[in-house]
DNA sequence: TCCCAGGCTCTCT
DNA sequence: AGAGAGCATGGG
């Protein structure tokens, strides 16, 4: 992707490939918030980061060469473009144009494993302000400080907690899963490093040894902690839109790329809530 | 106040 | 193997 060094970071010129509102709060992600003025600020790895546009430009304030080229490029996924899985996406099943049309430049993004799967632990059952609530205060409590804020905290640094250990994250029921989820990749049960390219079924399977990972969340992992394009979350949002709005659509139909289809039919129904009401 | 949230576990048929 | 209650907590 093409981008430049000034006074003001890293600016990446991306044109529409990259709506920073839409990437950010479409339920793939807890940690970037929108500020007042309609910049991003969030942590990634040991780096806190603060994302406006302008333009053409998509701006990282304070980026250097190498965080670019060491982070950023990969975690906003720049060598994609995702013009053309959007165009793919179409032409594999017509019936996805609105939403494709509708929604610009989400981005699929290259998070931290072990942070997506504790995240969509905790995401079960919760909202979307709640699970960040929850996120944040796992942060506070348990990461390590840095410039306006927290790392996400190892798997290593919970296994040594208990479940008592975390009442104040006021994660409820999912506390144990939490600390199930660490010890389980501590000790190598679920070996985490090899997901990124193994067989999807048996990463299923791996995952769900985890007590409080199910098909949805394992599959949330997948699709987000590993960047498995083929994965395809199913959840009550995903549910109400194929049994209505999006009738007839499957995700064996979809593809290498049925995560990204997913993420513009969840996108799409969230704005649009009426459309997916049952009748 | 009440309902419900990017589900899962546990129990009972 | 399939269905349903219960789950912690708090946002709207």
């Amino acid at each position: 992707m093409e981008y430049k060094k000034t006074e003001r970071g890293i600016e990446i010129k991306i044109g529409k490939c990259f709506d920073l509102k839409n990437t950010f709060d479409c339920g793939q992600c807890f940690r970037w918030n929108e500020n007042a003025d309609g910049s991003f600020s969030g942590i990634v790895g040991e780096k806190y980061a603060k994302v406006f546009r302008d333009g053409d430009f998509v701006v990282i304030q304070n980026a250097t060469e190498s965080d670019y080229k060491n982070i950023w490029e990969n975690y906003f996924d720049l060598e994609t473009c995702y013009d053309d899985i959007r165009k793919e996406i179409v032409l594999l099943d017509s019936r996805l144009e609105c939403a494709v049309e509708s929604i610009d430049g989400i981005r699929l993004l290259n998070q931290n494993a072990w942070e997506a799967l504790c995240s969509f632990i905790i995401s079960q059952n919760n909202n979307i302000p709640r699970i960040k609530g929850i996120v944040e205060r796992l942060c506070e409590n348990f990461g390590d400080k840095i410039e306006n804020g927290y790392t996400f905290p190892s798997a290593e640094r919970i296994a040594k907690l208990s479940v008592d250990d975390l009442a104040p994250l006021r994660a409820g029921f999912r506390a144990r899963y939490i600390i199930d989820a660490s010890r389980k990749v501590l000790s190598g049960e679920i070996d985490i490093e090899k997901m990124h390219t193994a067989d999807m079924e048996e990463c299923r399977k791996d995952l769900m040894k985890i007590t409080g990972v199910g098909a949805k969340v394992a599959e949330c992992t997948l699709l987000y902690g590993f960047h498995r394009l083929e994965a395809f979350p199913v959840d009550v949002w995903i549910k109400k839109a194929l049994a209505t709005f999006f009738n007839g659509i499957s995700p064996e139909n979809l593809g290498q790329y049925a995560g990204i289809a997913q993420q513009y039919i969840f996108h799409y129904s969230r704005l649009n809530p009426e459309l997916v009401q049952a009748k």
